[in-house]
DNA sequence: CGTACTAGTCTTTTT
DNA sequence: GACTAGTACG
């Protein structure tokens, strides 16, 4: 029997279609993965395609790995050989053989954005840019979307045409590139664009590999971005076997730099392009479909598609709407609490999901109190804490003594004795021979001359050394016991907190076992090997969909997954949609959070809990928002109950019975007393847009005029209309006026943005 | 040279 | 509220 016989027709059809370009238009839950991997098995069994011939490029290392395992259950032999991997990785792949074509070494690593942060900080410390007008931040996400649109520093500086600011942002894009390949190092974006660099810059080097790959395959197509774009094109140029799979309504990563026009203008990239949509859902019931379908209907730029299933009606929607978000979070551990107990379900079965990282810790801490395992994806990385950090900056040194950074983290830690004068002397030394900070260690006496801070330099030399001479005797989970043996690294950690200092090196064990991992999966296992898997891992690979926990997670990170029951929790105007989106004027913002309230949705398989907060707690200040207007565009009648009821036009518009000067001012209820309660029943609230007014980055406000208004006064705004005053405050910059709206509950804005009039 | 306190920022999402 | 960077002091 064909691995087709099992598709549906347009899934058939998708599969079977190997030659030329193909777009396949896959709403959520339609089986892309299956038609990818049995398209692929079909190439191979039945096409007679060597596998060796096909690459097949996801975003997530996760992704990657369930598709050769799902081609390997479908395929006996020889699947190894095909390439199935990130864009990330396929380009390390491919430089680690060629970059040196480019000036650099071969081995270089691979900078974290905590690793840019540090480099951008020196270069903007060297060139005495004021940090206060220029944050480092600004400068890192610029030259990311530079990266991602293939500008190089010198396309930028021509551009800038002498204006001073552009002409800074081109410079310091100069230095950072510069010093990166002084350390021998590519950050995230570099590894795009220096693969499409060489590819550019050495055409045998591209034949090479459109020789290779004869068929590729490209799956979230509808998240690449400019560069990756180009990657594909070249790679795909010679014989046009292109299939792109992608869900242009999923499209959530323009923040960096992914570029919906990608998946929507393919066909006038590839004129000749076979296009197929998958409409069938077998994830969902048509209830929550249909909440899905009604949502992203009202995004404009998407091209015409409308999910359906054969599952049936299935359960309505729940509505959740509490006072606070303590209440919101035990409500939801509540429900999830009482269908297990009803054995209605599993943990796992139920994922809470929510737009914010920092929402989690209190969902975090309610399930801790209930007992109920979970697990949280994303939020600090796990190999961005301090301890992992340091561990790697160890073995960066170790494997690579270019990399600037890491000697730097780690030479006085633990403390040794190593001050910042001795560093400084040394890397103004460095910097002035072309020399890398370690090489300057190494010369610390002819540099720092004879005395106590040029022996300490050489202590930490050679045990460096030391770790260095081991190397190929032991195995890396031996290297790291001895990097922390020899440094009397939990010492240090006991000293300075000894509370967490276990789960510290709980972390460093968890390192240690993904090291024992790598070697057993590894042939022949190298360090640099492991550093540079472990610079690629996103938070989402480690999980583990059989552990018995319910998931915590943003809506970025649960992408690509579904659940039986999924509760999206903090469904609030100024949070989902964020207040940002709302304040541009920019309508494609509302439309990406619009899509990623589809992708929320369109993870239920079974049932649907959709929860708001009246109030809650953002950056130590309580906030009062409105339901999301997202919640508004699902019919009323999908939903449970009376659904959130929506004021009709006529309807005089009512104030929340917490949006008083008294409430304001409140401490947000200790919510441990209160009894677990039902769903509470919808309100009428209010239905149009909340926003906050937003500070604008770099806006000139530096005088700001005492507002001619004061408590108690009468004031109009722009987009709320009516309120009062409850308090006018002078800020640092500017006076901030908290105002209590008719209709749209208290806000607390700067004056200078308000443009509040009095009436 | 190392520590302790203070002020300022942050929050949208991540390979 | 939490974390970080920068500063003042021992």
């Amino acid at each position: 029997m064909s691995v087709l016989e099992i598709l549906n027709d347009k899934q058939k059809e998708a599969a079977g279609q190997l030659e030329g370009p193909v777009l396949i238009l896959a709403g959520a839950g339609s089986g892309k993965t299956r038609v990818l991997t049995n398209r692929t098995a079909y190439m191979i069994d039945e096409a007679g395609i060597s596998p060796w011939n096909i690459l097949a490029i996801t975003f997530t290392n996760k992704a990657a790995d369930e598709m050769r395992e799902r081609i390997d259950r479908l395929v006996g032999q020889g699947c190894e050989s095909i390439w199935v991997a990130t864009f990330h990785s396929t380009c390390v792949r491919i430089l680690r053989r060629h970059i040196d074509l480019l000036g650099f070494d071969n081995n270089f690593t691979i900078y974290d954005t905590d690793d840019s942060k540090s480099v951008i900080k020196e270069i903007l410390k060297r060139r005495e840019v004021d940090s206060k007008q220029y944050p480092d931040k600004r400068f890192l996400n610029w030259i990311s979307s530079c990266k991602n649109e293939l500008s190089s520093p010198e396309d930028e500086m021509e551009e800038a045409l002498g204006d001073y600011t552009d002409e800074l942002y081109a410079k310091v894009y100069k230095d950072y590139q510069d010093a990166l390949r002084k350390n021998n190092a590519l950050d995230f974006d570099d590894l795009i664009m220096k693969t499409v660099e060489l590819f550019k810059a050495f055409p045998e080097v591209l034949e090479n590999y459109q020789n290779r790959f004869l068929y590729i395959m490209v799956d979230e197509y509808q998240d690449t971005n400019t560069a990756q774009f180009e990657l594909i094109r070249l790679l795909a140029d010679k014989n046009k076997n292109i299939c792109v799979v992608g869900d242009d309504d999923q499209s959530i990563y323009k923040f960096r730099g992914a570029n919906i026009r990608n998946i929507l203008d393919f066909e006038k990239v590839y004129p000749n392009a076979k296009v197929i949509k998958l409409e069938q859902n077998y994830r969902s019931t048509q209830t929550i479909l249909d909440a899905a379908n009604s949502v992203i209907s009202n995004n404009s730029s998407r091209k015409p598609k409308s999910l359906w299933t054969d599952r049936g009606e299935g359960e309505k929607i729940r509505f959740i709407n509490t006072d606070t978000a303590y209440e919101e979070a035990e409500t939801i551990v509540d429900m999830i609490c009482r269908e297990k107990r009803a054995g209605k379900c599993e943990y796992r079965d139920n994922a809470i999901l929510y737009r914010t990282n920092a929402q989690s810790r209190i969902l975090e801490e309610k399930c801790i109190m209930a007992g109920i395992p979970y697990s949280v994806v994303g939020g600090v990385n796990f190999y961005s804490r301090k301890e992992i950090k340091d561990i790697l900056a160890y073995l960066k040194t170790i494997d690579n003594g270019k990399d600037d950074l890491a000697v730097r983290r780690i030479i006085n830690v633990p403390k040794r004795g190593i001050g910042a004068t001795t560093i400084g002397k040394l890397a103004d030394y460095g910097t002035e021979h072309g020399l890398n900070f370690y090489d300057c260690c190494i010369r610390a006496e002819e540099i720092l001359g004879h005395g106590k801070a040029a022996d300490k330099i050489s202590e930490f030399v050679s045990l460096i050394g030391l770790f260095k001479s081991k190397l190929e005797f032991i195995t890396i989970e031996q290297l790291i016991n001895d990097i922390v043996d020899r440094t009397d690294y939990e010492e240090m950690l006991t000293e300075s907190d000894p509370d967490d200092a276990a789960e510290r090196m709980e972390n460093i064990g968890e390192l240690i076992n993904k090291a024992v991992s790598f070697e057993e999966q590894t042939d022949e296992p190298t360090l640099s090997q492991f550093l540079e898997e472990v610079a690629l891992v996103a938070d989402i690979d480690n999980v583990d969909e059989n552990a018995d926990k319910v998931m915590l997670m943003t809506l970025h990170s649960a992408k690509g997954l579904e659940f039986p029951n999924v509760y999206l929790a903090g469904m609030e105007d100024g949070l989902f949609p964020g207040f940002m989106s709302i304040c541009s004027d920019d309508e494609t913002e509302i439309e990406e959070e619009r899509r990623l309230c589809y992708v929320g949705i369109t993870r239920a398989m079974n049932r649907l809990t959709i929860s708001a907060a009246r109030s809650r707690m953002i950056r130590g200040e309580t906030q009062y928002n409105a339901v999301s207007r997202f919640v508004k565009e699902i019919p009323d009648e999908l939903f449970e109950g009376r659904g959130p009821v929506r004021p009709s036009k006529e309807e005089p518009v009512r104030k929340f019975e917490y949006s008083t000067p008294g409430a304001a001012t409140r401490k947000t209820a200790p919510a441990t007393s209160t009894p677990s309660r039902p769903v509470v029943a919808p309100k009428p609230f209010i239905a149009r847009a909340t926003a906050f007014t937003s500070l604008k980055k770099g806006a000139d406000i530096a005088s700001a005029a005492a507002p001619d208004y004061g408590p108690g006064d009468r004031v109009s705004h722009m987009k709320f209309g009516a309120g009062t005053v409850l308090n006018v405050e002078k800020g640092a910059r500017d006076y901030e006026v908290t105002v209590d709206f008719d209709g749209f509950g208290t806000k607390k804005m700067f004056a200078a943005f308000a443009k509040l009039s009095k009436i």
